[in-house]
DNA sequence: TTGTATGCGTTATCAC
DNA sequence: GTGATAACGCATACAA
């Protein structure tokens, strides 16, 4: 309705220049802090930079990308950001941008393979000058990961793909499972069922080796019949039914066990739902332990023990990563893929409990 | 690795004219499906498409914006993405957007107030041709909103806004509190404990509203003391906390209670706590219901009992309400600020039941 | 030290 | 029907 009246006129960088009786050159030198501005009366650069306030003058983006081709922006693409890993991840790299001149542009896939690379293009189409992929599973080598590396700074977090030539930061998954199942081990427990990651996981499992790891160290056997793989269909979304069934499929058989290692927090949800609905109590009957530390298995009842990721940190290693890259191309210095794992820790809630003598 | 190299050279307009053997501008023609177009010949246009996907031609958004001022964007503005319901709306507003020719733009304000007002500048200047904001508390009316509807169409996803001219929309909350009483008073609860929504909710609190109509209707009054206020630093990320301590505080106060009504699940979530931390079940000595229905509610153990929010709905017509006034404003049309309420619905899970005579 | 001229890739308005 | 040309706003090399 009120559209008609006030059309807002841009202010640009010509009038600028009028206002404080400098050219546009000089205007655009100034603020831009060019190295040329050296040279510029500090008298003069303050009547600009005052004027440019004043005027709220802010330079059109479109103009200044396609003139230069920088756009001041780091692509971040996410896998799915309904999958609360992802979110948690997303939240660690936005808060490492903040402080850099950056802009986060970012897109999600909605678990849409084809969106994922679509929005992949498009990022680079829009001049990103680094991409930020957050992808947990389901992510194969993609041939545009190789090729949007030739044309920008690319990372990856949550897999690692560093045997590709891309640069990853992930979590120690090996030490994460090592770490669940000796939390297990020293409560007491020794009949422990174990839910396993997918075979499809391109990282292989490498909780699971941490498991086996432990299990050697320790010369603590591992009972096949206990351990059940998750199946490639497992997503963020199937993963709390999928936990459910396969627990439910390991009491039927009567197994004994006192504790179960699930391969991520939804899963072990899933578990604690198929135990509670045999009438098994968690903690009492059987202890849970998860993996990702999301925040629903802090809410929920009882608080569920995990394997928590540093992804605060790794958000920053990413973004100076990103960041380390960029100004290596513009020293034209080399610029090697790298792989960053970074230690878990353990969180103990109300899940885990010392085995009753 | 013999393969050819392709060097990233970005293919232009002119390469596509050079290639099929005409201008640019009729190539531009072409691909745009100018109303000039329809006097070019089909063949040469078959030709012009031709070169331009073997090419694969992608024209330079930055140009093209430049040039026009149009850059085929929505800018998406979530108060706080960690919030798993703006992140379920978001879902809801992605996907109405996938069959349109618009892509978003998204940027996550991560609950802080500054970030979020400067991104919306951000927003504007980066030319979105409209606005669609995810929040759903602590959003006060911000003189930004004003401005920015006065240059582009802007809707506000799960907020009230509309007194102040914003286009709104939301669930009918009131219904919603209604329901959640309902349901409660059905299975035979009398006696009823309450954590309202924090007074600062710009909304007022039209779920306790609807609680008060139910009130009214069926006669059932609501006992002051059962009933508790969430404060108004009430966050997403305190909700569970505090829904945790004021039932502590209920259940301190020895007051009896067979069922509890959150504000929403996160603060119902908080409850169950408090609740088992005192000893006692849910539902066996008191039923919990929430509000919102998002992920959470359903992967813990029991399910709690809930409020759907048909978010999918919601993104959708926010999506379409934007589309609208930009068609509207090409036509020159009058375009209305609007409020749409959508009905809500019960999820009943495991966490409420008849209560036992 | 500051100003002028040029080009970035498109699209729209004209002539032809 | 098609093609040359101007303009979008900015940054930069170069001239003054």
């Amino acid at each position: 309705m009120a559209e008609a009246e006030t059309q807002p006129k841009r202010v640009k960088i010509i009038d600028v220049a009028r206002e404080s009786g400098f050219a546009p050159s000089t205007v655009s030198i100034v603020l831009n802090n060019a190295p040329v501005s050296r040279r510029v009366p500090a008298q003069t650069q303050e009547r600009i930079r005052m004027v440019a306030k004043k005027l709220s003058y802010r330079p059109n983006i479109f103009a200044r990308s396609l003139r230069g081709s920088r756009s001041q922006t780091i692509g971040i693409i996410i896998f799915d950001i309904s999958d609360p890993y992802c979110a948690l991840a997303l939240d660690g790299i936005q808060r490492a941008l903040l402080p850099t001149p950056y802009l986060p542009l970012m897109m999600d896939a909605r678990s849409d393979r084809e969106q994922f690379e679509n929005y992949m293009k498009i990022l680079v189409e829009r001049r990103v000058e680094g991409l930020i992929v957050v992808a947990t599973w389901q992510l194969e080598q993609s041939k545009f990961f190789l090729d949007a590396r030739r044309e920008l700074p690319i990372i990856i977090v949550g897999r690692d793909l560093s045997r590709y030539g891309i640069s990853s930061a992930i979590v120690d998954n090996e030490a994460g499972g090592y770490m669940a199942l000796q939390h297990l081990y020293e409560l007491g427990h020794r009949e422990i069922a174990i839910i396993r990651g997918p075979d499809k996981m391109s990282n292989g499992d490498n909780r699971w080796r941490g498991m086996q790891r432990f299990s050697k160290e320790y010369r603590f056997p591992l009972v096949m019949k206990r351990i059940r793989k998750l199946p490639d269909s497992w997503t963020a979304a199937t993963a709390f039914s999928l936990g459910e069934e396969l627990t439910r499929e390991l009491i039927g058989k009567s197994l004994r066990f006192t504790a179960l290692a699930a391969f991520d927090d939804i899963t072990a949800l899933g578990a604690v739902r198929a135990l509670s609905n045999a009438g098994l109590s968690v903690p009492g009957d059987c202890s849970v332990i998860g993996f990702d530390d999301v925040p629903q298995s802090a809410t929920c009842t009882p608080g569920v023990t995990t394997i928590h990721q540093p992804l605060s940190e790794i958000g920053d290693i990413a973004v100076r990563s990103i960041l380390d890259s960029l100004r290596h191309s513009e020293e034209g210095s080399a610029d090697m893929a790298h792989l960053r794992a970074f230690p878990p820790s353990l969180v103990v809630r109300d899940s885990t409990k010392p085995l009753a003598k």
